[in-house]
RNA sequence: GUGGCUGUAGCUCAACUGGUUAGAGCACCGGUCUGUGGCACCGGGGGUUGGGGGUUCAAGUCCCCUCAGUCACCCCA
């Protein structure tokens, strides 16, 4: 509709809000379990940090202008970028192996889809300095708990692995050679499933290959082709073995750390072109219906092209668009509210005689205590019959109503359930607004036990 | 960037083959209810039918353009 946020942009409503906090919630707490740390840079760079290594035709992809001090600039279309500028910066004083997360707000001028805005959330985790394939099983670990952490499980995602090592060794072993035909296999096995078989045996055939080439590179991309499928094919071929050998090693890995039911050999995934040397994954709904949740994996060589360290690294990332529509499918986000306030202070009985000044220093008080509090933001809210107010309380989501009574006390009264059997405590008033120790404890325990029954 | 489909209130949807002042539920605001209540009842605000143009006595409805959403391409660093 018109008036609203620019296409691919999103308005986050409280409610949306708290969803996308919940995802954030949930990356944060894995990243900490897996010992990484937080970091940012800027969400504006100079230009030429991405056609660096990208070429001048990835312009159309960004978000770039001249600045007034007429410098080419854009917002950040990824992070490894600037991950590997900050490394490289330090890389001489950083314990290694580095393994370093961020959570930053990325931008590319596209065409809008589902699952593909201009402007999303991305969870980086890498690591550097660490050439080992246990550092690859750990990094999938890491995304697959996040998949956990959020409610979802093998059922709902699936890992999908490949390794251009051994792809690589496995054209080689058939005798695919040649630059023209490998980029042709590369982009036939990306588009395995999601166009006809003539049209991809056609495209490798153009590129040189036989017939019997073509159809070897077929069978690989089928669901049940496994790796002791590769292992009987390719029983005579010691280059083929060794990268399998790793692979191994790999998979073993990733069954002890607890997550080997999520994962499959796929060497169809393929990750786009140029930087990936190593094993690689991408993460999938199982029904297929959306896009990845998630792809990465080893990039050895980009540090030193980008920023002039020579240090293995490997890392994904994660959006939190395709991650939020699954969730929302699964119906795991409902959960996922916008903060609720503890009490919510009305006009009781004794409102006459405390008047809006005396509410005003209860709420004081309680704030001081570290509850949140809510009221109606005006005198004649405060004076409205109570039964009005108490509804006010229920709406506005607080856990209980408090107010002075009457009796020279305060009463807290939950809102939850009927008005007759709701838990009731009453407090002395001077204790609470003096902020008595042993009594706001009371109060923090019945909060608590409020805020159980929810 | 190319092509298909879809746009009615904050949300979900009505409105016959074109025919009075575009309706309902939920939500929101106000009021009543001294109270079995995540009620009930009364009232209210809110729409240039995405926008613009055209056909017609008459357009939410038909035609064109445009914007937005969505799907398939392209791309996916």
């Amino acid at each position: 509709m018109a008036g609203g946020a620019l296409p691919g942009f999103r308005d986050f409503y409280p409610d949306e809000f708290a969803h996308r906090a919940h995802i954030m919630r949930a990356w944060r707490e894995v990243a900490r379990r897996y010992a990484f740390v937080e970091y940012d840079g800027p969400p504006l760079e100079p230009l030429d940090l991405y056609t660096r290594k990208s070429g001048d035709e990835i312009v159309g992809q960004l978000y770039n202008f001249t600045d007034k001090g007429d410098r080419q600039v854009a917002l950040r279309p990824e992070m490894t970028p600037t991950f590997a500028r900050m490394v490289a910066a330090r890389a001489n004083g950083l314990r290694k192996p580095v393994r370093w997360f961020s959570i930053p707000q990325l931008f590319r001028y596209e065409r809008a889809q589902r699952g593909r805005l201009r402007e999303h959330f991305q969870l980086n985790v890498d690591i550097v300095g660490e050439p080992s394939e246990v550092a690859d099983a750990e990094l999938l670990t890491v995304a697959i708990d996040c998949m956990r952490e959020l409610g979802l499980t093998s059922a709902d995602v699936q890992a999908r692995v490949s390794d251009r090592r051994l792809l690589t060794a496995m054209l080689d072993a058939i005798a695919v050679t040649s630059d023209a035909a490998i980029a042709a296999v590369l982009l036939t096995l990306d588009k395995a499933g999601k166009e006809q078989e003539p049209t991809g045996v056609t495209r490798l055939t153009t590129a040189g290959l036989t017939a019997a080439q073509a159809a070897a590179v077929f069978s690989w991309t089928r669901s049940d082709y496994s790796i002791e499928h590769v292992r009987r094919e390719f029983a005579n071929q010691p280059g083929v073995l060794q990268h399998l050998a790793l692979l191994d090693s790999y998979f073993a890995h990733l069954s002890a750390l607890g997550v080997g039911d999520w994962v499959r050999l796929d060497l169809s995934i393929v990750r786009g072109l140029a930087y990936y040397t190593g094993i690689v994954f991408e993460l999938f709904d199982a029904k297929g219906e959306l896009r990845a949740i998630c792809g990465g994996g080893r990039y050895d060589n980009l540090l030193k092209e980008l920023g002039g360290v020579d240090l293995p690294a490997l890392g994904f990332g994660m959006g939190d668009v395709v991650l939020g529509e699954l969730l929302k499918e699964r119906g795991l986000m409902s959960r996922a509210v916008p903060a609720r306030p503890d009490l919510f202070v009305i006009g009781g009985p004794g409102a006459p005689t405390e008047g809006m000044a005396g509410a005003l220093k209860l709420i004081g008080a309680l704030r001081a205590a570290g509850f949140s509090v809510d009221y109606g933001l005006s005198d004649k809210k405060y004076q409205a019959p109570p039964r009005g107010q108490f509804e006010t309380a229920q709406k506005a989501g607080a856990l209980a109503a408090i107010y002075y009574d009457g009796t020279g006390a305060i009463t807290v009264k939950g809102v939850g359930g009927k008005f007759a059997d709701a838990p009731t405590l009453q407090l002395p008033a001077p204790g609470l607004l003096s902020g008595a120790a042993d009594i706001t404890a009371q109060l923090t325990t019945f909060i608590s036990s409020l805020s159980s029954n929810v």
